[in-house]
RNA sequence: GAGGAUAUAGCUCAGUCGGUUAGAGCGACAGUUUGUGGCACUGUAGGUCGUGGGUUCGAGACCCAUUAUUCUCCCCA
């Protein structure tokens, strides 16, 4: 057979793991720096943990695991009426039960609701792992990719909005991504729709104000007649959306429209505060843009909302979070609040890869091959590669006896910087001959001498 | 879920108007002094042309179906 990859899903050879794990350890040491602690859960969760928390669409990719056992006879009938409503679209647990996580931030919730009274609060955590999407793959978009997430939970303070803007700021700098980090309030939003008489319509109201920077104002105007709203419910909405500038103008111009109403003054008062306040205490700033057309597809989010874009790449969010306040509360512990980021690696992989900001060395490869130029030679080499080893030198020796040429190809292939060449003469003499790889230069040294080499 | 593109050697791709034995570059392997690599040269291996039908004297090429991949839309990181 021919063996092929599951749609949307990759292979990682070296090279591509050593920039991963670049952006990684990155991402991960910002986290850390910031009092976030890790954790894992399961690839799999069970299916009424993940349905119905991303919305319709997101429902819909969720990869469901078949369950196991339902070839046995005495279960098939049974089994024969459940999957009839598998097929006009309900989902039973008599055919799936388990689904793989579609994001990191419900298992978050779950583990929270499971251990709130363990967890000192507020809580933070940090994740860095895959989660799958039965998403149509395209450009920038896999079937398997690794969210880094970082929450905290047990805390209504906009200080860790400001914290989390922060380690936007900084890990994209370390990176050496020029950014966007937008900004908006669900509150603000929402306030929209009160003004406008169409509250219940705050979801279509959202979904194709998205897409202004997209599709442009008159899609949008459009799509919003589509979606049932009336002509001087449009109107206002046009209003809104023309509101531009400086993050200051936007802000003035945008209390005009909705200050008055309660629920939008608090949003403005949110987005002023994660704004002004690391202005005044040495925080990072000048990414932050207000983006009052941010609307963020799931539908948990109930305050601040952030998205980050790439300035120098066509690539859609390389990140993405914001506040929820009541996300436990699906699994019986209410009154939990919580406010994380998202970090895609997989998306940041290709704009860093595109702009070229990966540095050389990120792939670590064998620093030293000792060549192996006959049975007693390559036991002396495999001594001292011990030794060297245990200096914390990465080492190899060529396991077959081979001409030199192809010894030294491997090197190459390999990056190796030092060839380590042992044969009868240098056994003879106790020495050993070390050949630089980049440079062509060798020199012979005794045993004792190249162990305080420094490679 | 909707639409477009592509499928030929391990990889990237040529292959004209349908014509006889399907090519190149790269890679792999071997050799050009059995103790000094990268370069160069020589040679070798490797293909049921995605799969199944059809048209034709003749199909890698044309038609239909199918599968896979990829891009766009929806949605999203």
């Amino acid at each position: 057979m021919k063996p092929s990859l599951p749609q949307g899903t990759r292979d990682f050879n070296a090279n591509v793991i050593g920039k991963r794990n670049y952006i990684f350890n990155i991402i991960r040491s910002v986290f850390e720096l910031y009092g976030f602690q890790p954790i894992e859960t399961p690839a799999m969760e069970n299916l009424d943990t993940l349905m119905g928390k991303y919305g319709d669409e997101g429902d819909k990719l969720i990869f469901k695991i078949l369950n196991n056992g339902l070839d046995n006879i005495a279960k098939h009938e049974s089994a024969r009426q459940e999957f009839e409503k598998i097929l006009q679209g309900k989902n039973t647990k008599g055919i799936t039960e388990r689904a793989l996580r579609y994001d990191l931030t419900i298992p978050f919730a779950r583990y929270v609701a499971m251990n709130h009274g363990q967890l000192t609060m507020p809580f933070k955590r940090y994740q860095i792992q895959p989660v799958w999407r039965a998403d149509r793959p395209q450009r920038g978009r896999y079937r398997e990719f690794y969210q880094c997430d970082a929450d905290v939970v047990g805390s209504y303070s906009l200080m860790n909005e400001v914290e989390l803007a922060n380690i936007y700021a900084t890990v994209f700098s370390k990176l050496g991504i020029g950014v966007e980090i937008k900004i908006n309030s669900r509150k603000v939003l929402a306030a929209l729709a009160e003004i406008i008489g169409g509250a219940d319509k705050i979801i279509d109201i959202t979904i194709a104000i998205d897409k202004l920077d997209k599709i442009g104002l008159e899609k949008v105007k459009e799509e919003l007649a589509q979606r049932g709203l009336e002509e001087h419910q449009i109107n206002a909405i046009e209003k809104y959306l023309a509101i531009n500038g400086a993050n200051e103008e936007k802000i003035i111009a945008l209390k005009d429209l909705i200050g008055d109403n309660e629920t939008g003054k608090k949003g403005i008062e949110e987005i002023e505060f994660v704004i002004n306040y690391p202005k005044e205490n040495f925080g990072v700033t000048s990414e932050i843009v207000t983006d009052f057309t941010l609307a963020r597809g799931l539908n948990y989010y109930t305050g601040i909302i952030f998205e980050v874009k790439a300035k120098d790449a066509e690539m859609g969010s390389i990140g993405g979070g914001g506040r929820y306040d009541d996300l436990t509360g699906t699994f019986g512990v209410p009154n939990i609040a919580g406010v994380g980021i998202s970090f895609g690696v997989d998306r940041i992989y290709d704009v860093m890869d595109e702009l070229k900001l990966f540095p050389d060395n990120v792939a670590k490869s064998t620093q030293v091959l000792f060549f192996n130029l006959g049975e007693s030679e390559s036991k002396m080499a495999f001594g001292i590669m011990q030794q060297l080893r245990a200096k914390n030198i990465r080492c190899e020796i060529y396991p077959d006896q081979a001409k030199f040429d192809k010894q030294f190809k491997y090197a190459e292939k390999k990056d190796i910087t030092y060839a380590i060449i042992i044969g009868t003469e240098e056994m003879n003499t106790n020495m050993v001959k070390l050949k630089n790889l980049q440079t062509g230069t060798q020199h012979n040294f005794a045993v004792e001498e190249l162990f305080k080499f420094d490679f």
